[in-house]
DNA sequence: GGCTGCTGTGGAAACGGTTACCCAGAGAAA
DNA sequence: TTTCTCTGGGTAACCGTTTCCACAGCAGCC
């Protein structure tokens, strides 16, 4: 940062003190209309432009926004920041991003700093939501929406509905005529996992299928998980029909080292996503997936936000549900063995 | 932001002056083994931090970088940003992102949004590089990395070598014995755009081949554009054998409209990408493409711009050159038509 | 004519740190 | 003894804003 050109020589210049300066930046107050016009033609000049910095010394927030994402490299999380970014700049916000990598640790120092640099809010995809996490959160105090975190907490929170988004997937699997579905799950010990595989434990029960120990692994959110998940399935002696992953990337990584190995999607075996990527659409056989908008997503958690901050709301906690569906594309049909086949 | 503890606090108690707890926690200056332990306790006791804020308009430097990229929801893109985050945090950075969604007028709007917030540097992988935006960030007056933008400019930078990504994919496919490639490029105008474009052009005039001009369609670099691209290029009367994509997400869009076309990959027609996203490897058939190593695009920026705002390297301009190297994988085979199959 | 209320402006105190400068004492060197 | 150097620590100015007061002029009203 190199020397500045201050409020102060913009008075001296318009021959006026900084206060009305500041009255005419900022609009409120009393100015006369030929004073304002000096000091715009001044402030022109000059190319002035105040230092957020100062300003947020004085007025106690830094129009800063923190936000927290378990993996900024997962399509979903990219995109949703995106949106969030063009959102929160138009509403002359800027938005720090911190990657926290799905772990707890990294979580909390991402808190720290967010803290730190005086985040006015924070907009936190929390992988965690422990109990450390949330007391962390309750003592900084700035407004918070918590983003795809099943957990109970006191912010306002935006999510899908609690374990549907897997539930609608295995639904789609089981009317195809599935019996034999197996599911590849994220991080374990994390809220969002759980509901994933709560949504499809609860379709299997629904419709009577037993479920196997062995049909069930969980490793990470990624695609290198979807891969390892791809090996282990493929190696089984009793494989599955269909796979329930439970986001998008798992089920690329899947579909890969299933292709490699010789088994056919979807005749061999089926494959379904949650997230609906972009390249869920564009990849062969394109992937059947439950769509989780992250635009929905980011506009809510910008408004929710938006109000906490301007105070306009101020009651209890809110739960924002994000409505899903399902695509059903080229990586999902009818099974072609044993009975269909006899 | 709420009412915080001050350093003045901490001072008055552990019964010292503000400069002796400032000294303690810059560990400039002497300050008495006791005094220091008295302080520690206290600092420890109230959760001491001490406000960035105010430390920043004193000392004026933020300890906030910015970084500009074209479109954050590209993997290339993404996986840098992620990159690049990660060094600087360990090294006491915070980094602002903005994505100027590869437009002139939003990059000049970042830029006026990062001076006002005090970034003490900028990583730009500006897409326009006019004179406008030099000009801008030379009055803005910190240091200053480009990334990935050819054009001459006063500051360092960092990229693949010129011209020479879309020279590999398609050198490749000529030596596979292609004649008729085609090549869909990124959005005009924008100098990385233009050194693809001559990488094509320059393997092909090289190797004596002729270039048709419908063989030659520029749209955006994104998967959208791909598919525009895919679309015209399948209504030909004279078809390519092959297509040289600008990059990744090109290719992608294109093979997916390819395919449902009814074409055969490659047997067809060949398609390459650059950049080598994790999704070229999962897609069927997994896209041969040349690699940009976003790590180590991250490592030399923050490496350049590190020394820059150290002021241990304060010479001319620097251009480091990050290494690329081809993928061949299944979207790439010898053509079967004419000469080869008569 | 004295009040009141509105317009237009300025002085100066914060906000929470850093740091230049000054001072005191102790031991070492002259 | 005097002077110098080193350790340890305090005073106060300053970074660039905002904002609380204060004040002056003027119109309208009783």
């Amino acid at each position: 940062m190199k020397k500045s050109v201050t409020i102060r020589d913009i008075a001296r210049e318009a021959g006026v003190s900084s206060t009305t300066v500041s009255r005419y930046l900022n609009r409120n107050g009393y100015v006369d209309a030929q004073t304002a016009e000096r000091i715009r033609a001044v402030v022109e000049q000059f190319n002035y432009r105040p230092s957020r910095i100062a300003q947020s010394l004085k007025t106690r927030e830094s129009h800063n926004l923190a936000l927290i994402v378990p993996d900024i490299q997962n399509p979903f999380y990219s995109s949703m920041a995106d949106k969030i970014q063009n959102l929160l700049l138009r509403e002359g916000y800027t938005v720090t991003l911190f990657d926290s990598g799905a772990d707890f640790q990294r979580e909390l120092t991402c808190l720290a700093v967010a803290e730190s640099i005086g985040a006015d809010g924070i907009l936190f995809a929390s992988v965690s939501s422990r109990r450390t996490i949330l007391t962390e959160l309750e003592r900084i105090g700035v407004p918070v929406v918590m983003i795809n975190s099943y957990d109970a907490c006191p912010f306002d929170a935006v999510h899908g509905v609690r374990n549907e988004s897997t539930y609608l997937s295995t639904r789609h699997l089981i009317e195809l005529g599935h019996r034999e579905i197996a599911f590849a799950g994220g991080t374990p010990e994390t809220a969002i996992a759980q509901s994933r595989k709560n949504g499809y434990l609860n379709a299997m029960e629904e419709a009577g299928l037993p479920v196997r120990r062995e049909h069930i692994i969980e490793m990470g959110f990624d695609s290198e998980s979807g891969r390892k998940c791809g090996t282990y399935f493929s190696a089984l002696f009793e494989m599955p029909t269909a796979i329930c992953c439970a986001n998008d990337l798992i089920a690329l990584g899947m579909m890969q080292v299933l292709l490699e190995r010789g088994f056919q999607i979807p005749g061999d075996i089926s494959i379904t996503g949650v997230d609906n990527i972009e390249y869920s659409d564009l990849c062969s056989p394109p992937l059947t997936s439950v769509i989780n908008d992250s635009g929905e997503f980011a506009k809510m958690a910008v408004k929710a936000l938006l109000e906490r901050l301007r105070g306009s709301y101020t009651g209890e906690p809110r739960e924002f549900l994000i409505p899903r569906g399902l695509v059903v594309r080229g990586s999902t049909a009818q099974p072609q063995r044993k009975e269909q086949e006899a």
